[in-house]
DNA sequence: AAATGATGTTAAACTAGATTAACATTTTAC
DNA sequence: GTAAAATGTTAATCTAGTTTAACATCATTT
């Protein structure tokens, strides 16, 4: 089990002791998910964190009309989970889908809860996570409403260049709020431009 | 200076000792803003987050087309601050404009820092604020993707029922990311419907 | 009570993006 | 190496929501 990345990760944030690290990494298991298999499911209640190692997962909510919402995608020292599923444990709303192989270190939430009892700086931790999230949550939203499309692909691919490479061009289209063939006509235009 | 509604606020995430609270207390400033006013603007650093005792402020961005889109309505029990510019210290994207005389309990970020570091378990009750701001957050975007606007606007209505009454109409279309005139349109089909 | 500004309505013309459907290309599995 | 599945393209048609513009109503000030 490698856990440099998440020590590193974590690292950014606060600094832990030996003895410290320790007990973060006796609260954790690493699993191997193949593509196409599910972190968590909806309907189902959310009941770990994972934070990835390797691999690409998509979070995506399907709606009443069986369209799939693309929320985000969760590479190499993201997280995936359902933090409202997590916090509330009522069924989720979303699926988390490996799209490619994928290895995580997991740890349940009471298992967290019981860290930051035991450890009371990773509070810290979660703390400035979430504030980071919330922000770029919020930068979403208002690009979602001022951008248009076109717009709002350029500004995905040029923040993340190594996302667009690698995932399905309909999956970045429906991250994005728009439908595949009108991304694959703004890509032709984009070509044309040039 | 009403510090009831805030500590009770607080009350049902975390409990503070009393000398907990007179130090809590100490750090928080009483302000009062007329309608109009802004707590904050466009392209100046936020140094402060407003809890808000009374009245009702609007927190918008305007895009390089001079269009205004609305990210929040701040009311009584909610906060008031750009989280992003507070942490990074850059300018904001945003304008926090107060559409009622609106009365705040503000403190400013270093405060706020070292609160946390006076009274550890702040942590906790921030952390559990950003929790349930990031879910409702992602909520949003989700409901933006695969809700029409019609949709959005009925569950906004269901969810805020006050602030439908409380806040001009135009300023709600432009929270739920359309057009005054569609809205107005929506709510005429809506009495027809019933 | 008249005037001004803010808010809300209606309707016609328009457009960004969706839908549908047929086809092309690439990847994967056997 | 070929069949099947997954992904991407193109183009015609359609529609949810925007734009524009004129008018209506309500609130505030003098």
């Amino acid at each position: 089990m490698n856990t440099d990345s998440l020590l590193n990760y974590i690292s950014k944030y606060i600094d832990l002791t030996e003895e410290e690290q320790a007990i973060l990494l006796s609260k954790i298991k690493y699993r191997k998910y193949q593509k196409g298999q599910y972190i968590l499911q909806q309907g189902d209640v959310c009941k770990i964190s994972c934070f990835i190692l390797k691999g690409c997962a998509k979070s995506y909510h399907i709606d009443k009309e069986g369209q799939e919402h693309i929320i985000n995608f969760c590479i190499e020292d993201w997280w995936a989970s359902d933090l409202g599923s997590l916090i509330s444990q009522d069924p989720s709303d979303f699926n988390i889908q490996c799209i490619e192989t994928t290895e995580v270190l997991q740890f349940t939430y009471n298992d967290q809860e019981s860290l930051v009892n035991e450890i009371p700086k990773m509070e810290r931790l979660f703390r400035k996570m979430l504030e980071r999230a919330l922000v770029s949550s919020q930068k979403r939203i208002v690009r979602n409403f001022s951008l248009t499309a076109k717009e709002r692909y350029l500004y995905f691919k040029e923040q993340n260049p190594s996302i667009d490479q690698r995932v399905p061009q309909y999956m970045i289209a429906s991250y994005l709020g728009m439908t595949k063939e009108f991304l694959s006509k703004i890509k032709s235009q984009l070509i044309l431009d040039q």
